[in-house]
DNA sequence: ATGAAAGCGCTAACAA
DNA sequence: TTGTTAGCGCTTTCAT
C-alpha cells in the first residue's frame, strides 16, 4: 500500500518508452510533442498516478506560484474576510496563498516571515505597512514584491486597510449631530513591530478636529486603548459605568465583540445609552440587533483586490496590478446610532427616561438608512 | 538593489572559504563543526544575508515540515475558530501549514487537495470525513497521514468535528422540557464532494428520537435544509413568519448569522417567540443579546487538538498523537432558550403576552447560566 | 520531434 | 574535522 519512494517523472518515461525530457514536454504542453507520444506518456501518468513535485519544479523555475499573505491576526475579523478574499481569488489566478496569523506577535511576525523567505515565495501581502520595515529589505533585495509596497509608503496616501479621509469625516459629523459630547474611542494598541499607528492616531485625530470643530473641549474625545489579549478588561467596563460615561463609543473591529459583551453586562441599551460605531468590517456585524454603523470598505473585496494587484506585480500586467487597486472606506449609518438622550431634557421620539435597562426598543426595525 | 540569483550556500562557502558540505554542516548543527569554522561560516551567512532555500531542502530531505489544513469553508465560524487553533499549534511544533478553503465547493476540495499532494504536505488535516474516501488515496499511497484517519472511519465514533452523544441529548432533553413541541432544525446541505451527511443526520435523528420519547408526533421536528450560498433564503423568513412557526429552532453554526438576521426581520423576539441552540461553536456568539446556547466543543481547542496528533503521527510520537484525541461536544445552555410561551396559559415570569415585538426584555441580563 | 545532459540548492555518504 | 561527490525531481538548453 504504502510506498515510500514516490512515481517520479523518469518512472513515467520509462512506462512510456521515452526519454524523461519528452516526459516533461508531453505533461507540461509547453513544447511541441507528437500527438502519438503525449498520448502515451499521459496514459502512463496516469496509470502510474503520477504527480509532480512541487519542490523540484519551484527549485528548477526560481518561481513557487505562492503568495504568502501574513495577517496581524486572523482573530481580527477585518483580516479574516481579507484572508477569505484573498483565498478565494488566488485560486482564480492559479496560485497559492501561505496564510500566515501573527497573533498580534512581533516574535511571530518575524518567523512567519522568515519563513516566507526560506519558501521563495512570489510576492507577500502583508496589508498595511509595519513600524518595522527592515524585515522587508531581504524581500526587496530577493526581488520579491510586497504589499503594499515600499513606494506606497511615501505616497501621499497611507497604505491602510480602512482608508477614506471623506468617510470617516461624515460618520464623525453624523456622530456630532446626534448631541454626543463625550465620545470614548476605543482600539487596540499593538506591540512594537505590528501595524502603523500613525493610521490609527489619524484616524481618531479626526474624530478629534470634528469634535473641536463643533466647539467641544479638548476633552470630549477620551482615548481607550488596549492590548491585545486585554480586551476582556475591567477597564470597559468601568468606564461604561462611570458617572460621566461617554454617549458614544467608537471601537476598531476587533474590540466590537468584548465591547458588546461589556455593554451588555452593564445593562446599557444601544443606541439609547449608547450610540456605537465600529471603525471596519465584520461579518456578522448584521447579525446582532441593532446593526452596527461602520466606517469601513468591504475587506472580502479588499482582500481580492490585494491578491489581484500582487499578481499583476509578479507577472508584470500593469493592467490587472490597477484592477488591484484598493477602495476607500464608506460610511455605513445603521442602527446603532442615535441621538443623546439626556437626563431632563427632549428625547427621542419614542423613547422613555428611565435610566437602568428599560423597555422601548429604539427603532432597530428600519435596517440602517442615512438617518441623517 | 535586486539581485535575481539570491545567496546559496555555495556563496556563504566560498566567503567563508570552506567546502559547501562544511557550510551546511555548520549552519544546521547537525554534525561536528569545529567553533572556528562555524563562527566563519556564520559570520560569512550573516554578511551576505544568506537565506536557505526550503524547495531545495525539501526536495533532498522529502520532507517539507507542511501540514495541509483543507475546511469546508472558512466562512463557517466553526472552522474559522479550528485553524486559528491549527495555526496557533503548528508554530510551535515547528510546521506551517497551508490553509486551503474549499468554499463548499467539490471542484476547489478536488483542486486543494492535489495542490497539497503536488507540494509533498508530511499531512494533511481535512476535519471531518468525507464523502469521497477516494480522493484521499493518493496521500495513503504516498504515505502521507491524512486526519481523520482512514481507519478512524470504520471506528465505532464517527469522527466528527462536533461529536458527543450525550451532549445534545443534554440539549435536546432541555429544548423538550421547556415545552417545545414544534422545533426547526435547520442545516447547510454541502454538495457532493463534502461533508458526511451521516453525522448531521445522527444530530438530527437524536432530535427526532427525544422528540418521539416524549410523546410528540413525528412532524415534530422540522428539517430545514440549505444550499451555501442560499442561506439568506426567504424560506427561513416564510417559516418563521408562518402560522404554525416553530417555537425553537436548532441551527448549525454556519446559519447562526443568516438566521439571526432574518429573525430581526420578523421581529421576533429571542427567547420569548423562539429559542434557538446553535450546534457548533462561534466566536462571536457571546456578543449577541441573548448569548446563544450552543452544543459544541471548544473548536480553537480542536484545532490545536488536530495538530498536535498529526505532528504525532507524522513522528512517530505516539504521546503526542494521544494528547491531541479530540473531545465530547458539551451542552453549553444559555439566555436563548426559554419556555414555551402559550397564547391563553401561563407564561414566563415577567414576560408579556403581546404577539408582536413589544417592551419586555426576558431575563438576557443574567448571562447563562443554566436555567434546567 | 526526440534524446542526452546540465544544473537549480541542498544534504548525506563516503573519503581523507 | 573537513572535502569530494552523488543525487533528490524537474525543466531546459543543446544536439540529433
Amino acid at each position: 500500500m504504502r510506498q515510500r519512494r514516490s512515481v517520479t517523472i523518469r518512472d513515467v518515461a520509462s512506462e512510456a518508452q521515452v526519454a524523461v525530457a519528452t516526459a516533461s514536454r508531453a505533461l507540461s504542453g509547453r513544447s511541441e510533442v507528437s500527438d502519438e507520444t503525449r498520448k502515451r506518456v499521459e496514459r502512463a501518468a496516469k496509470k502510474l498516478g503520477y504527480v509532480p513535485n512541487q519542490s523540484a519544479r519551484s527549485l528548477r523555475a526560481a518561481s513557487t506560484r505562492i503568495i504568502g499573505v501574513v495577517v496581524p491576526s486572523m482573530a481580527n475579523p477585518i483580516y479574516e474576510l481579507y484572508l477569505r478574499g484573498a483565498a478565494h481569488e488566488a485560486v482564480a489566478h492559479g496560485y497559492s496563498i501561505f496564510i500566515c496569523d501573527a497573533e498580534y506577535d512581533p516574535a511571530l511576525y518575524r518567523t512567519h516571515l522568515r519563513t516566507l523567505l526560506e519558501h521563495r515565495v512570489d510576492g507577500v501581502i502583508i496589508g498595511e505597512v509595519i513600524q518595522a520595515p527592515s524585515l522587508l529589505v531581504p524581500f526587496l533585495r530577493a526581488g520579491i514584491p510586497v504589499d503594499p509596497s515600499e513606494a506606497a509608503r511615501r505616497g501621499a496616501q497611507l497604505p491602510q486597510l480602512v482608508r477614506g479621509t471623506e468617510a470617516f469625516k461624515a460618520a464623525y459629523t453624523h456622530l456630532l449631530s446626534l448631541g454626543h459630547e463625550r465620545i470614548a474611542y476605543a482600539r487596540l494598541t499593538r506591540p512594537g513591530i505590528a501595524m502603523q499607528r500613525v493610521g490609527s492616531d489619524a484616524r481618531m485625530a479626526w474624530l478629534q478636529e470634528a469634535a473641536a470643530e463643533a466647539g467641544l473641549p479638548d476633552d470630549a474625545v477620551v482615548p481607550v486603548e488596549f492590548v491585545p489579549g486585554e480586551e476582556t478588561s475591567d477597564r470597559l467596563l468601568r468606564l461604561l459605568s462611570s458617572g460621566d460615561r461617554p454617549t458614544a463609543l467608537v471601537v476598531t473591529a476587533p474590540l466590537l465583540q468584548p465591547v458588546l459583551v461589556a455593554i451588555h453586562e452593564t445593562g446599557l441599551e444601544i443606541p439609547r445609552d449608547l450610540s456605537l460605531l465600529m471603525v471596519g468590517d465584520a461579518s456578522w456585524a448584521r447579525a446582532v440587533r441593532p446593526p452596527i454603523a461602520s466606517v469601513s470598505s468591504d475587506m472580502y473585496e479588499e482582500g481580492m483586490r490585494a491578491l489581484r494587484r500582487m499578481v499583476g506585480r509578479i507577472q508584470g500586467d500593469a493592467d490587472l496590478e490597477a484592477e488591484g487597486a484598493p477602495q476607500p472606506a464608506r460610511f455605513l449609518p445603521r442602527g446603532s446610532l442615535g441621538p443623546v438622550v439626556r437626563l431632563p431634557g427632549r428625547v427621542a421620539p419614542g423613547a422613555p427616561q428611565k435610566t437602568t435597562r428599560a423597555a422601548s426598543k429604539q427603532g432597530p426595525k428600519q435596517t440602517g438608512k442615512k438617518q441623517k
